[in-house]
DNA sequence: TTCTTCACGCTTTTT
DNA sequence: GCGTGAAGAA
């Protein structure tokens, strides 16, 4: 590698190249962790303090000053996203220059761009396929049969989590003992993990775990090949340091050996991916690591208003793992943090809708709400609310492109085509669609190829030259091989995109879809032309499969539209909007019980940061909602406040209990009447008779009710309205739980109401606000 | 080989 | 409460 050598011989620092305008605007604290090029750098940024802009900043400024080429620094991010987004804005501030940044990028792209030029140091061919998460459990079902493991017992999920979690420590199956793996078919799990690597060897594949993995084993082992990337990396900089897991930490600082000029951006109060293997400590000891490391606060917030940004910080204060920041802002007053009770689920998905027609309402755009869940399941209501009112949404993030069927299909089919030893790909297309070859003739199929020692689509021909599947199989198989041959003739000729349609329509994918009734094929359909047009932007077949193995959305981003965004919490980490919704901040949602079951302590610090995270995603206005009932798995559970609605700093919060009645189009009665609520009114609440665990907010319990007309004593719940405000005889009014009703009797506080349907879901508990 | 029925388990999710 | 996935039935 003398040419590196040489090319790193030039790039010897060179004099400043000019005046620095891109510094101008940034604060004192901004400008310092741009400017510290020597030693060490940790850049401590609390949410909204401008991480990207530093971090932008300082990659221009290493390259004005011309302390590095810029193929000589290493900027890594977690995803595609951040990574498009800094190359972006270098670009905006240094040009053309940024096409040459050829060590920006994700972790995985990085890896896999070092591991392509040296595979061969850990068993690999440079032109290694990289298995989705679809094909790594396909592959591992196979291992566990293979060792005749009940798979009832124990999943291949389960078994893919395990290896998962170790490659994110940086383990590979030598370093896992037998104690490791004990928590997986009593003892196999490491001897498993071991059979798994060694398929993937044979198939001349990585799983996204092993891109790291495999990079640092080569690192390891190969001091020369590691001595070559320290020479090339003059300066490194990582985006999330907080999310970084074991593996990537060892990577980073074996990588970081070369060169003092290592550079970490992050937030220990934003890591929210534990779960996935990051480790908050990476950051927390970050000073330990990088003996004589600079540490720069950045600590004036440009994004909330005071009472956003005291709530958060109050929250967060609760935590004790936490390098600790005080983050202020110049931007006093705002509106304080909204806590509201609701009854259910519904209650609180009408109740956010109102407060986003009210917002919309007074010129703000709906693109600038957002609605942010702790757990997917929760968008149902809201998604429900949305299209019953016609207001406009989408959903961030969700079901991914390429992650659907059909867009694997596709994929799978193109793979069996570019080559004869993709056997994943081959064995998912062999039967779809449907050629009449079940499981036996695939068994059958498996077993000739590993006597054989060949792959699966060159054992189909030896198989057919006999006579031992014959039939229907039969026939499929042999079309299916002929097709593939003339496929892959016609491959060297045509255009990849074209080429996808004519295997497309021939194999008799797309009319499968075509005659399916359900409603969602013709959604399929798009998605497969959308498919083949997304093709077209890469110049070959290669280039776009590579693409897809590490990324998950098309590039394109669709945000002209004026639309609610409706994501989870995670999903809307970076993100920023002048309002936004929180909802379901219930115990056993949010903190969710089963992260706080597996992880204790720490888990429920993590789920704070979560909470953290929300708040800090809001500019002018943010609401918090809890309902009593919440129908979780179909199950009805009255749900207690979350903990942290308890812990926020009363100073800057307000806080009710919200109880609307609702018309019949379910629409808010009288704007504005916290008066009793409908709910209390027909299901006789006992007040204060319920368990009881948050501090300042009063439970009480209803008796199931199951009755055409219900009659009750109206409670106040609001202590500032009269109890039968707005309700008026004849009106006729909506209860999620028994439909549609006509009010009777209205005599002073009592009333009844009569049911047109009745309703046979128990009635369980409502709130009344803080005291 | 494909259709039918029952049991199970169910967060967050990038690469 | 619903979708998936595996085991039996046609």
């Amino acid at each position: 590698m003398a040419d590196i050598q040489k090319i790193s011989e030039m790039a010897r620092p060179k004099p400043p190249i000019g005046p620095a305008p891109y510094l101008q605007g940034l604060n004192p604290e901004q400008c310092e962790a741009v400017e510290a090029l020597d030693g060490p750098v940790l850049v401590l940024a609390g949410a909204g303090t401008g991480k990207t802009r530093v971090l932008t900043t300082r990659l221009a400024h290493i390259l004005n000053q011309g302390r590095a080429q810029p193929w000589e620094i290493l900027c890594v991010t977690f995803t595609n996203k951040a990574a498009r987004e800094m190359r972006n804005r270098v670009g905006s501030i240094i040009g053309d220059t940024v096409e040459r940044l050829q060590w920006l990028g994700t972790f995985h792209s990085i890896s896999a761009q070092i591991l392509r030029r040296h595979a061969e140091l850990v068993g690999l061919k440079s032109a290694f396929t990289i298995l989705d998460t679809d094909d790594q459990l396909r592959l591992l079902k196979q291992v566990i049969a293979a060792e005749n493991i009940d798979e009832k017992r124990w999943t291949a999920r389960h078994l893919a989590n395990l290896i998962d979690n170790w490659k994110n420590r940086g383990l590979g199956p030598d370093k896992v003992t037998e104690q490791d793996g004990w928590s997986f078919a009593n003892g196999k799990g490491a001897k498993l993990y071991g059979v798994y690597q060694e398929r993937l060897k044979a198939l001349n594949a990585c799983d996204f775990g092993d891109l790291l993995l495999h990079t640092l084993a080569i690192f390891l082992k190969h001091e020369d090949v590691l001595s070559e990337y320290h020479r090339r990396f003059r300066y490194l900089l990582v985006d999330e340091y907080q999310d970084t897991n074991v593996a990537q930490y060892l990577w980073l600082r074996l990588l970081a050996r070369g060169s003092a000029n290592l550079c970490v951006v992050g937030d220990d109060d934003q890591s929210i991916y534990g779960w996935r293997g990051a480790e908050v400590d990476n950051i927390l000891r970050f000073e330990k690591d990088f003996p004589g490391a600079k540490v720069v606060r950045l600590e004036r917030n440009y994004r909330s208003t005071e009472h956003i940004l005291g709530a958060a910080s109050g929250l967060i204060a609760a935590n004790t793992s936490r390098l600790g920041k005080t983050l202020w802002t110049g931007d006093s007053g705002g509106e304080k943090v909204q806590v509201r009770g609701v009854w259910d689920g519904e209650a609180e998905a009408r109740a956010a809708c109102e407060e986003i027609e009210n917002w919309h309402s007074k010129d703000n755009a709906y693109a600038d709400c957002s609605v942010l869940v702790r757990a997917s399941w929760q968008m149902r209501a809201f998604e429900e609310r949305f299209i019953a009112l016609g207001l406009p949404y989408r959903v961030v993030g969700g079901p991914r492109f390429f992650e659907r069927a059909e867009i694997r299909d596709a994929h799978a089919y193109l793979r069996a085509v570019r080559s004869n030893a993709d056997d994943l790909a081959f064995e998912r297309i062999i039967n779809v669609p449907k050629r009449g070859i079940g499981a036996t003739s695939v068994q059958k199929l498996q077993t000739a190829a590993r006597n054989m020692n060949v792959p699966l689509a060159e054992a189909v021909r030896h198989i057919l030259a006999t006579d031992e599947i014959g039939g229907k199989a039969r026939t499929g198989l042999r079309t299916l091989v002929g097709d593939i041959d003339r496929w892959r003739e016609i491959a060297k000729s045509l255009p990849h995109g074209e080429l996808a349609e004519i295997i497309l329509d021939e194999s008799g994918y797309t009319a499968m879809w075509r005659d399916d009734k359900n409603p969602q094929a013709q959604g399929r359909l798009d998605n497969l032309k959308e498919l083949i047009q997304a093709m077209g932007a890469f110049d070959t077949l290669e280039g776009y499969l590579e693409h897809v193995s590490l990324v998950s959305e098309l590039d394109v981003e669709r945000r002209d539209d004026d639309q609610i965004s409706l994501m989870t919490l995670h999903a809307a980490k970076g993100l920023e909007f002048p309002m936004v919704i929180l909802p379901g901040w219930e115990e056993s949602v949010f903190p969710s019980q089963r992260s706080l079951d597996e992880g204790g302590k720490a888990s429920l610090e993590e789920e704070r940061r979560l909470a953290y995270v929300g708040l800090t995603r809001a500019r002018q206005q943010a609401i918090i909602y809890f309902a009593a009932n919440r129908q979780i798995y179909g199950r009805w559970q009255a749900v207690l406040p979350s903990r942290f609605v308890d812990e926020l700093p009363p100073d800057h919060v307000e806080a009710r209990a919200d109880t609307g009645y609702y018309n019949q189009a379910g629409q808010h009665g009288q704007s504005g009447a916290a008066g009793n609520s409908v709910e209390e009114t027909v299901s006789q609440f006992d007040d204060g008779r319920s368990t009881y665990a948050s501090p300042g907010w009063k439970r009480f319990q209803a008796k199931k009710a199951a009755v055409k007309t219900i009659e009750g004593t109206a409670r106040r719940v609001s202590a500032n309205k009269e109890s039968s405000n707005g309700l008026k005889h004849g009106m006729r009014i909506f209860h999620q739980k028994f439909g549609y009703g006509r009010i009777e009797i209205l005599d002073g506080d009592k009333l009844t109401v009569a049911f047109e349907k009745a309703g046979n879901k128990k009635v369980m508990a409502g709130f009344v606000e803080k005291a």
